[in-house]
DNA sequence: AAACAGGCCTAAA
DNA sequence: TTTAGGCCTGTT
């Protein structure tokens, strides 16, 4: 029995792989077909892309009330595209990285992750969110497979850093439990700084241990939708000394500089090596 | 084996 | 305000 699938149309600006490969999200995987699985806003899903079409297994209601709005599908960014083409090297990332979406992701689940992310490389930081995520997240049947939703905030802050040890995540397991203490305690409500200034929002998070420039700013980007956060990582600051003699103001790329940033990082990252 | 991995914290200038 | 060293764990 295979569950029901629904083709969803998209003309330009649409790449799975790039979108999902581009750094921000941990829990998509590719099958050998390029067919992805994962979890996302509480439901499982596999999602595959073929040509002008994507194919998101569940109904035509799932489309319209998640994925629509998971894949920031209402925003064109053929246009963004064009804005942030500022000088050559920008023109040739954008055009590089055509099809990059930013997803709108989990809050709280995007502040876990990347405080997680740090000082570790992808393969890893997907290996402790699975194991999270089998531990502590609510079990969801589909397709006759099970998933594991995120944890929520309210259960990790009831948990030890003993509880933590088998997803191996070292010492950023008190960092979690910390934020997720400050969520679950109403000291941190990462809804309403979602509806506050960017300055603010940062200022906020940066209170948390284990959140430092960085980490505010990819949480910023990809879970409080905004789009002017910079994250700077060791890749795109590389970017910027090479291309820009380490001088680069990304309120150039305003009020889309985190977009810009999508397309530097997986520019940099997957750009083809010239010789010669 | 020693260094490094998509940073951050603390101590010390 | 900037700089140096250490950090859990795993891989090369």
């Amino acid at each position: 029995m295979r569950e029901h699938e629904v083709e969803l149309r998209v003309t330009s600006d649409f790449d799975l792989e790039k979108t999902f490969e581009c750094g921000q999200c941990f829990r998509w995987n590719a099958d050998e077909n390029g067919v992805y699985t994962g979890v996302a806003q509480g439901r499982a899903a596999r999602i595959r892309q073929e040509r002008g079409s994507i194919f998101i297994s569940g109904t035509i209601n799932e489309i319209e009330t998640t994925w629509h709005d998971y894949f920031d599908l209402k925003r064109d960014y053929k246009k963004i595209r064009e804005q942030l083409s500022i000088d050559d090297f920008m023109l040739k990332a954008t055009e590089y990285g055509e099809g990059i979406r930013l997803l709108r992701q989990d809050k709280w689940e995007t502040l876990c992750s990347f405080i997680l992310s740090q000082r570790n490389n992808i393969p890893r930081i997907k290996q402790i969110i699975d194991t999270l995520c089998a531990m502590y997240g609510d079990k969801i049947h589909s397709n006759g497979t099970e998933y594991y939703d995120f944890p929520p905030a309210k259960r990790i802050a009831a948990l030890s850093e003993k509880d933590l040890e088998p997803i191996k995540s070292g010492y950023r397991a008190k960092y979690i439990i910390e934020a997720a203490k400050a969520i679950a305690g109403g000291n941190l409500n990462l809804d309403a700084l979602s509806q506050s200034t960017q300055e603010h929002a940062r200022r906020a998070l940066k209170q948390l241990h284990g959140v430092g420039d960085k980490v505010a700013d990819c949480v910023l980007l990809f879970g409080l939708n905004m789009l002017d956060a910079f994250p700077k990582d060791v890749w795109v600051n590389r970017a910027i000394a090479t291309h820009y003699k380490n001088n680069l103001d990304p309120a150039v790329f305003s009020p889309y500089a985190g977009i810009a940033q999508q397309y530097i990082f997986h520019y940099i990252r997957n750009k083809p090596v010239h010789h010669g």
